[in-house]
DNA sequence: GCCGTTTTCGGCCCGACTGTTTTCAGTCG
């Protein structure tokens, strides 16, 4: 069985302990579960080989011995028993936003109800209000509920998100009452897909502000109205949450709001052993109640737990916590550690400017060098270069360099097609020529993972591929990634000496931060790119950059933060070594 | 069901908002 397969199934068995009222620590205990096999990218079966099940965190004997007969036999004894104990439609009906397990339970028992299609019909019928602990709101609501559910959107790309946000952000600032608004929750830590917008402020008036906040253009629907916490729906489908406080609380409400629930749960039991108690409010002495400390600064909460700064991208309970206890937290990469780009465009293939133009924008960002990477010949919908256009560009290339010397190194390059048996689409004297080769996999994305993986494996070891780009060709929002063994990728990276790309194109963001973490654990090398089709474009890191702060990048581990020289040399040594 | 620099048993983050069973349970983040 998959990982998936069997995260689904623990997921099952947590719905159904829940609607029958089973103990919640138990059912957070199967959630988490499912959290921890989400995040790995090793198959559950690869680790239970090497005797690898103990050490993933959540995973006790109970989780263990149940991991161990889905992978032996396809399911296990309890999962069994509980597949069929509630009808799917029950589980449905309580993933409503709004409905819950207990809900969903008595109306199920109740009014027999099995699916929100019959609830529905049922609240129409005004039934609902006659079970007790029901009444003519709650029948309303519940309507209300099941309809909004049917337009509310799932989990969006941050990049469509992202703006959204900060136009929100800058119409809520335009109040005078208002002080400060921050961005908290997934947006602020780059997650790649996002699930709802949270806003966190400051605002001597909230009950105003609030009022205003449900009015602004696109909010059409509140859900909750408090002088604490509003929450309103938006026109791109999705909830948006404000909280306001007053400035001496804003820094533990932001925190708070910032991170992820299993960071602060971790973070609350550290403070329950230090005998402080944190909430969104500040930190206090559990015995008197004393608060260590106000303001607007969140980094007073890891202060008074004796931490280092923890930064939002890091904040999922991923071990960050553990490395702050050690002293071990990385030194995240920043924008500003980039000393260059090793994959963009020019008007040679599909991009919109110049090699001059890009070159020079290069320039005024203060890089110090940048390589072209143009398509290949058989990319003909992108205008691939043939073996004479890019021969031409190598000449235009060192032309460009002299008459640029002293202000940026122009790389010679190209984004080659990794075709469909394996090969690159180059030819071996021209490739042996380029300072940079990207590979990536344009066509036949649909083939099945074994040829996938054999494809791409192939291009790996090929001695003049430097840079593996966009390893999984998914598109948020459109494509998935494409089926691919990436342990075995990762594998033969790390023997070759291929570095592996963070393509920052807000709609790739590839690889993700999960595979980013592992590569980097494995001991790959990576670079983070803008695939720029244009000058401005050369601007768009922070797509990356998020994948790699949240997969624990530090400079050392991307080669485009490196001076040219060990940069070469990092290059030169991938094709020595394959 | 998980977990342990007080513990192998007895805890398990914490608070806002809502509707109603009027003192709190349910839901959410």
């Amino acid at each position: 069985m998959t990982n998936h397969e069997i995260a689904r199934r623990f997921a099952r068995i947590a719905d159904v302990l829940e609607i029958q009222g089973e103990n919640p620590f138990k059912v957070r205990a199967y959630r988490r579960a499912v959290d921890a096999i989400d995040a790995l990218t090793e198959p559950l079966a690869d680790i239970e080989a090497r005797g690898g099940l103990e050490n993933i965190e959540g995973f006790g004997e109970a989780i263990i011995g149940k991991t161990r007969d889905f992978l032996r036999t396809g399911t296990t004894k309890l999962y069994e028993q509980l597949k069929d104990a509630v009808p799917s439609g029950v589980i449905e009906m309580a993933a409503i936003p709004g409905v819950g397990p207990k809900t969903a339970k008595a109306l199920w028992e109740a009014l027999q109800v099995t699916s929100p299609e019959e609830l529905e019909a049922a609240a129409r019928e005004e039934r609902v209000r006659a079970v007790p602990g029901f009444g003519a709101t709650k029948e309303k609501n519940l309507l209300a509920a099941i309809e909004r559910s049917r337009r509310l959107s799932e989990r969006l790309p941050i990049f469509v998100v992202l703006p959204y946000a900060e136009r929100l952000r800058r119409e809520l600032l335009g109040r005078p009452e208002v002080g400060r608004i921050e961005l908290a929750g997934s947006l602020r830590r780059g997650r790649d897909t996002v699930g709802d917008i949270d806003l966190v402020g400051i605002s001597s008036d909230p009950d105003a502000t609030m009022e205003a906040f449900t009015r602004l253009p696109g909010i059409t629907e509140t859900l909750i109205q408090g002088p604490a916490d509003t929450a309103v729906l938006c026109d791109l489908g999705l909830r948006v949450d404000l909280r306001l406080t007053s400035p001496e609380n804003f820094g533990t409400l932001l925190h708070h709001f910032s991170s992820g629930q299993a960071h602060n749960i971790k973070l609350r039991d550290l403070a329950d052993e230090k005998g402080l108690k944190i909430n969104e409010y500040g930190v206090f002495r559990k015995e008197t109640g004393e608060e260590l400390f106000r303001g607007e600064d969140e980094a007073q909460v890891y202060e008074a737990l004796g931490l280092p700064f923890i930064p939002p991208e890091l904040r999922e309970d991923r071990g960050e916590i553990e490395a702050a206890r050690r002293g071990k937290l990385p030194r995240l990469i920043t924008e500003a550690d980039f000393r260059g780009q090793l994959h963009c465009h020019s008007t040679y293939s599909d991009g919109k400017a110049t090699i001059r133009e890009m070159a020079q924008a290069a320039a005024e960002r203060g890089y110090a060098y940048l390589a072209i990477t143009d398509h290949s010949r058989s990319l003909q919908v992108a205008n691939g270069l043939s073996r004479e256009r890019l021969l031409a560009q190598i000449e235009e290339i060192r032309a460009l360099n002299r008459e640029l010397a002293g202000r940026i190194t122009l790389l010679t390059g190209q984004e080659v097609d990794i075709l469909a048996d394996g090969s690159l689409d180059g030819d071996e004297d021209v490739l042996a020529q380029l300072d940079v080769v990207v590979g990536s996999v344009h066509i036949r994305h649909r083939e099945d993972e074994a040829q996938m993986t054999a494809r791409v494996l192939k291009a790996v070891e090929n001695p003049h591929l430097d840079i593996l780009g966009h390893p999984t060709g998914r598109l948020l929002g459109k494509r998935e990634p494409f089926p691919i063994d990436i342990e075995a990728v990762i594998a033969a990276a790390v023997r070759t000496g291929t570095v592996l790309e963070v393509n920052a194109a807000p709609e790739r963001m590839d690889l993700s931060d999960v595979y980013a973490r592992r590569a980097k654990d494995a001991g790959a090398r990576l670079t983070v790119n803008t695939d720029a089709h244009s000058a401005a474009g050369l601007g768009g890191l922070m797509w990356g950059l998020f994948m790699a702060r949240r997969a624990w990048l530090e400079p050392d581990d991307v080669i485009n933060t490196f001076p040219i020289d060990r940069l070469r040399a990092a290059l030169k040594d991938a094709a020595a070594r394959a």
